[in-house]
RNA sequence: GGCCCCAUCGUCUAGUCAGGUCCAGGACACCGGGUUUUCAACCCGGCAACAGGGGUUCGAAUCCCCUUGGGGCUACCA
């Protein structure tokens, strides 16, 4: 049986490459009918939390990628926390020391780094000096009881070391290039490269799907398989993703971003937008000369109250910003693969039905958002109603719109007539004027003159004549409103536009809504009555002036 | 610096392993046009690439070498 596994540690929000990892790796296993286990990778306790696991399992559940072993629902491997494992680890420590594979050591960091610079200085890679005799285990416990730090490191072969990869074909490197490396730190804890090894050995993972980034670290976890006796996984190391500036994505990009954005506007107030975000002047002097680096909702909320937006880099960005899972998991999956029917757009089923790791990509690919933006605007046809639903009213909630009054029948409602939408987030954007208080809606001043000031006020002038027309209406009817909107629009000579824009921004204060018909229905007659009340009481003395 | 990986339109890619069917196909973006009550969607059309140089071969995007460019790794991080 095929088992794949996806590992993320902790650190931080599931960004998008570690999501594509995670993705591969579940079509993999779901293709091949296997197991999809998730197990954390805590080993690091100095950066792990436990809010960046739950976030982390919250978001591939947002994805779809539902584990068969891992947090939350267990299985016959466990525990799958690595922090939870460190007596198996030291199982297997003790068994490569007894093996004469491993040895003690109790250099400190200081050491090593002397060692380092050294090697550096003459234009030599680095390899660890290993000892003629191996220290014993009395030796260890006196090094402790003296407070020296006590790790341990495996000894690497000297002889090339040979992988076979999916992706890459053979490669091979030199043993000048591997150094004994250590296994078990001295905070008893065991390293990445070795914790990797026994869990996946444990687990009975047959095929590790990961990025090119871990191709140097294949040599030494075959070493520790090799002298552990443990079967060789099957390895294909995918091609990484980069960023539209350049390097691999990183979390720091939105960060940047908004640092950029603070700088190059003239018009902030400095004050104003610290307290904004909950920070002192002194912290965001700090943040904006690169001194410190606040939290992410600190972050959103700094670029919300600026007006920019930051690139969506973290899987709850494209939450946030509107996206479908579906369109996320479909244009992430198909970064680095094609399938060989040559179809883009698939939905689940389909992507797990094509899936072929012999498929993959070699070269590294850049994430380009605005195909991102095109397949969304795909999968906001596909997926069914009753789904779309069910995301938008998740959407609404997270990003605390006034939109979410609305009731099921109401937002399936606004979700029909806004079909051919590219996010939620234009859906949402759409449909606000609609729960905002008549008195308080926003004008946009380029709207205002362009629809409503220019050429005499003509769009002034014709929301009075929609008001008369509007209040003599017997009912408000899609039909009865378009037959009456458009007989005005045949005896003024003019195309419907010019009737229906000033009665758009008369109710919405953009010239953006959903159909007007279907606008002025939903808003109401005596909403929209009103509004055109304000918008001409409003506007009327700036038009004389205009003019 | 050392080691490793990669190289087709602006971007993601098909084609490369089994050389001819490729003066290179698709998608996104872009440009032009159409439809239209706004935005979006939709329809039609267009632009656009085998990084460079040597080989091998009757024939190379495909095989080999070099150059250049890009990326990754070089931790008691994962």
């Amino acid at each position: 049986m095929v088992v794949t596994r996806f590992a993320p540690s902790p650190t931080g929000y599931l960004h998008i490459g570690g999501a594509r990892t995670a993705i591969f790796n579940w079509l993999w296993a779901r293709h091949k009918g296997g197991k999809f286990i998730l197990r954390i990778e805590d080993t690091d306790a100095k950066r792990s939390t436990e809010a960046a696991m739950t976030q982390v399992l919250s978001d591939l559940q947002w994805l779809g990628l539902q584990w068969d072993e891992g947090p939350q629902i267990g299985g016959p491997n466990g525990p799958y926390l690595q922090s939870q494992r460190k007596d198996i680890y030291d199982k297997y420590i003790d068994q490569l020391i007894e093996l004469g594979r491993a040895y003690y050591c109790f250099d400190t960091p200081e050491d090593i780094q002397k060692m380092r610079e050294a090697a550096a200085a003459k234009k030599q890679n680095f390899l660890y000096p290993r000892p003629e005799k191996f220290p014993s285990k009395q030796d260890a416990e006196n090094a402790a009881d003296q407070g020296k730090p006590v790790t341990v490191r495996m000894i690497m072969p000297d002889k090339p070391a040979v992988v076979e990869d999916l992706v890459r074909g053979t490669v091979t490197f030199a043993p000048d290039q591997l150094s004994d490396f250590i296994i078990k730190k001295s905070d008893g804890m065991p390293t990445y490269n070795f914790a990797v090894v026994i869990d996946d050995a444990l687990m009975k993972v047959t095929h590790i799907i990961r990025g090119q980034e871990h191709l140097m670290n294949t040599p030494y976890q075959q070493a520790i398989q090799d002298a552990l006796e443990l079967p060789r996984p099957t390895y294909a190391h995918m091609s990484v993703t980069v960023s539209d500036s350049g390097g691999k994505l990183s979390k720091r990009e939105r960060p940047e971003t908004l640092r950029k954005a603070i700088k190059s506007k003239q018009d902030i107030d400095p004050e104003a937008l610290a307290e904004s975000a909950g920070l002192t002047k002194q912290q965001l002097d700090d943040f904006i000369a690169g001194k410190s680096m606040p939290d992410m909702p600190v972050i959103d909320a700094m670029a919300e109250k600026i007006g920019v937006h930051l690139p969506e880099i973290n899987v709850v960005d494209f939450f946030r910003s509107g996206y479908l899972p579906e369109a996320l998991l479909n244009f992430t999956a198909i970064l680095g693969w094609t399938p060989a029917h040559g179809k883009e757009i698939m939905q689940a089923e389909q992507l797990v039905e094509s899936f072929d790791l012999a498929r993959l990509t070699k070269s590294n690919s850049l994430f380009d958002r605005k195909k991102l933006l095109a397949f969304n605007t795909e999968h906001m046809r596909l997926v069914l109603p009753e789904k779309l639903l069910e995301h938008m009213k998740k959407y609404l909630e997270a990003i605390d719109s006034p939109v979410a009054q609305a009731d099921d029948e109401l937002l399936a409602h606004l979700l029909e007539i806004n079909a051919g939408a590219r996010t939620l987030a234009d859906i949402e954007l759409k449909c606000r004027f609609l729960f905002c208080e008549n008195e308080k809606i926003q004008y946009d001043p380029k709207a205002v003159k362009k629809v409503l000031l220019k050429k005499d006020a003509q769009g002034l002038k014709m929301l009075h004549i929609v008001r008369q027309k509007l209040a003599d209406l017997a009912k408000l009817e899609e039909s009865t409103l378009e037959h009456m909107l458009r007989g005005l629009a045949e005896d003024y000579q003019v195309g419907l536009g010019k009737v229906a824009q000033p009665l758009r921004v008369a109710m919405t204060g953009t010239t953006v809504s959903p159909p007007i018909f279907e606008s002025i229905k939903l808003l109401g007659r005596e909403n929209t009555l009103a509004r055109i009340d304000i918008t001409i009481e409003k506007f009327t003395k700036a038009a004389s002036d205009e003019n």
